[in-house]
Order: structure tokens, then C-alpha cells, then sequence
DNA sequence: ACTGTCTAAGAGGCTAGTCCAGTGAGCCAG
DNA sequence: CTGGCTCACTGGACTAGCCTCTTAGACAGT
């Protein structure tokens, strides 16, 4: 499944000189506000040229490290900003036991936030969710796609912007959660069941009911992956 | 306060390519796998040379766009990613409902695992920001600083990586609401009043208490902002 | 003394040209 | 059919140079 093997690491040089940077700053104990050496010094100091380390130096922007004036320098971000939080969720991988305790927490709003706030077109794409994910168990697979159509419609008609950017910001980690845990036997059909439960509160607009379902969907989900 | 004047905008070349790329994906309809065009061409038809336009692509690399692979071409990622993301909380600003809506679902969650989880030390914390807060309103402050150590206190005493990283993220938005609400007058005490409400259930551990607590401070700090 | 103007040094922005290093399709011999 | 070779093409990186912006300091004029 998935895609086979992973391209073998392909070695950049802008991303060593992002890393080495990232050392620079916090030994030389650099603080928000102040000036990284110039450009050319840079360059020659860390042994490449100009362009590379301006690649670099998009790099850190982006990442919001630093901010790049012209005609002054790379002056650090006030914040370490989004920046380290990004590069932590990739290096950490954090634990599952703290991923599924942010997904619930979001997704058991979202459920409630969906049963106040669904428009009938929400809740077509809600049914139209469970019924590919029936279609899919069905035909012998673990309903995966559905699954997730599922937990985007559901996100969708929340309504509410921010939300849905943190469930985005956390997609990734569920995603192997579940994958996980619909591998196991009996599994899909168990989820189809709570699945149905969540759309029926939603249906009935009952805010209490959703959460709590959401909530034991999510219990149930989990398990597996917190007895590794 | 704060800092004056922002700065005049800069603008910057691969910025605006980055902009160009990302409209070109769109009309072009390309999916993830599909190949850009070769830089060189790139270049040519965008009007500016490699080195600049290798920038705009170390940008779209980092906000996990594509996949730049030596030899074959820049593939685009299999999801949005993370890049859409940050794009839409950075360029929306989102509305404020949302952002109180988002804060409370967090930092309630947060108030009452830290009830549970909390060790002394993290008590310590929790009251050593509250006597922060208390001294700068004595003194006629805004007790901003103390409000800030307070929430991160708690954040870091709930002992949950994903959920704390998801609270970093929303932090700068979260910021601009604190602010205006201590802003008005005799707000800063009723604050720290609720504010010990919560440290008190964190104290004894009360969990429903804690998130009841924090549930009603956010309401309190946020009614403001909702009126405007 | 104060204030406004000018200038030059130094910072980043961008380009053009060149060479190096992977990738992969296609050809050809075994 | 398979393995190995080649070659065209793609990105990676560097160099050299010129442009624009920022800022501190000199130098007036008041």
C-alpha cells in the first residue's frame, strides 16, 4: 500500500545552512531583534556562495525566523513563531497518546460546533461520506477514504475557519492513527456504526449528542494505537 | 505601543513568483505527481533568472508545496499541506469569533488536564505569573506580561505536546484579542480574578472546575472583542 | 547649537553565464 | 529478454558584477 520505498534522502545544501543557522543563532545567543552577520561575510564564513545562502535565508523567512530588510540585514522575528512549532511537529513525530488527546479535544467541538451549524448541504455530504465508506467495506476494503471524507465533512460544517486550520495542522498524524486502526478485523464496521451515530446527532441538531459520539468514536478508534 | 510604525513593504521578487507558481498550479489544474515546467524554461517565461526563481521554489519547498528532486524536475506534494495553512491564517486574518471559538476550545481542554497533571512546579509557575500579573496592575499596567506567563504556565502544565503546539499556533491571533480586553477599564482586575479562580482548581486538582473556570474567564476577555 | 541635506559605505536584490551531478529513456550487444 | 551504455535533460551550485536601499556622518545653513 501507500508508495512503496521513499526516495533516498536527497541532500540540499541551503537546508544544512538552514540548520547550522538555527545553531548559530541559539549559541551565539541571539535574541529577537538583532542582526545576523552580512551576506557576503555569511557566504564566506559557512564556504558557499551568495546564492545558496540566500536560499537559505528564504528558508528562515518562510519558516518566520527571521526577517530579511534590505539595505539592513536579517533581523530575527520577535517570536521564535510557527517557525519551531513546525520544524517540532516534523522532528518529534510527536507521541500518539498526545496526538489522539488534540484530536479529540478539536474533533468533539467540531461534532457539537456541526450539529448547531450544519446546513442540509453539510449534512448531504456528511451522508455521502458513510455511504462511499459503506460502498468500500463492502467491497472487502477499510473504508479509508470514506472514512476521512467523513471527518472533513464533518470539519466543513463546523463553520468555524480556525478550527479547521488546526484539524488541518494535524492531519497528517491522524492519518496514520487511523490507518492503524481500520487495519484491524472487524474494525471497519464497528466505525461505520459510531460513524452513523455522529451523522444521526448532527441530523437531529443535538449538540450534546454529537460530542459525546464523536467522543466515543474516537475512544473506540484508539485504543489500538495506544496499547503499542 | 507595541512597535509604531510597521515597516513599508518590501517587495521581493520570489515573493511575487511564488504567488505567480501558485496561481499557474491552479489554472494549469495540476495534481500532485505532476511535474513543473524545467527551471530554465521557468525562468524564461516568468521573466527573471534562476537563481532568483531557485528562491521562489526553496519557498514553495518549505511551505510543502512541491518537491524539488535533482534530475527529474519540481513534483507537487501529494496534499495542500501544510502550506495552505499558514497561507490562509497569515493572509484571512481570520475573524475573531473564530479565534475565541478556537482559544476556548483549546485552553479549556488545557485547564483541565493541567488539573490533573499538574506537579508542583508547574503550580509554582502558574502562581509566580499571577503574582507578575498582580504587580503590574498595581502599578498601573495592563498586566499583559502576566496574563501571557499565566495561559503559558497552564498550557505547560496540561503536559500535552500536540495540544501546546496547536496553542503556539494560534498565539499571535489570540494576542490581539488580549490586548484590546485589557484595555478597558477594570478589566484587568476582574481578570486576575478569574484567573485565580482558575489556579485555585488547578491547585486542587478539580478538573471540571478548572475547565468551567477557564470556560468563563475566555467569555469574560472575549465579549468585548465579539462586540466590535 | 540646532537642523536639514548630501554623500559614501555597506547591506541586500537580481542577473547572466558556466560547470557539476543526478535521472531516465532508448539503443545495442550479449 | 536482460544488462550496460550513452546522451539529452533536469536541478545544484558558484562566480562576477551591477542595481537599489539604508544609514551614519560630514557639512553646510539657520
Amino acid at each position: 500500500m501507500q508508495q512503496g520505498l521513499a526516495r533516498v534522502s536527497r541532500p540540499r545544501l541551503y537546508e544544512q545552512l538552514v540548520e547550522q543557522l538555527l545553531a548559530y543563532i541559539e549559541t551565539a545567543k541571539l535574541g529577537p531583534g538583532d542582526l545576523l552577520p552580512a551576506e557576503r561575510d555569511l557566504a564566506e564564513r559557512l564556504g558557499v556562495s551568495r546564492a545558496t545562502l540566500a536560499q537559505a535565508l528564504v528558508a528562515l523567512e518562510v519558516l518566520g525566523v527571521i526577517d530579511v530588510q534590505h539595505g539592513t540585514g536579517a533581523v530575527l522575528a520577535r517570536r521564535p513563531s510557527v517557525a519551531s512549532v513546525i520544524k517540532g511537529l516534523r522532528e518529534h513525530q510527536s507521541r500518539l497518546p498526545d496526538i489522539v488527546e488534540a484530536r479529540s479535544t478539536l474533533e468533539v467541538k467540531l461534532a457539537s460546533l456541526a450539529a448547531l451549524r450544519r446546513t442540509d448541504q453539510d449534512l448531504e455530504a456528511i451522508d455521502s461520506a458513510l455511504d462511499v465508506m459503506a460502498e468500500e467495506i463492502g467491497s472487502g476494503d477499510r473504508g479509508a477514504r470514506g472514512d476521512e471524507l467523513f471527518h472533513q465533512a464533518v470539519t466543513t460544517a463546523a463553520h468555524s475557519s480556525v478550527l479547521a486550520q488546526l484539524m488541518a495542522f494535524i492531519a497528517e498524524m491522524i492519518l496514520e492513527t487511523r490507518m492503524e486502526s481500520l487495519g484491524q478485523p472487524g474494525r471497519p464496521e464497528q466505525s461505520l456504526a459510531s460513524h452513523r451515530k455522529i451523522a444521526e446527532a448532527i441530523r437531529k441538531q443535538d449538540a450534546d449528542a454529537a460530542a459525546e459520539a464523536m467522543l466515543a468514536h474516537i475512544e473506540l478508534v484508539s485504543d489500538v494505537a495506544l496499547l503499542k
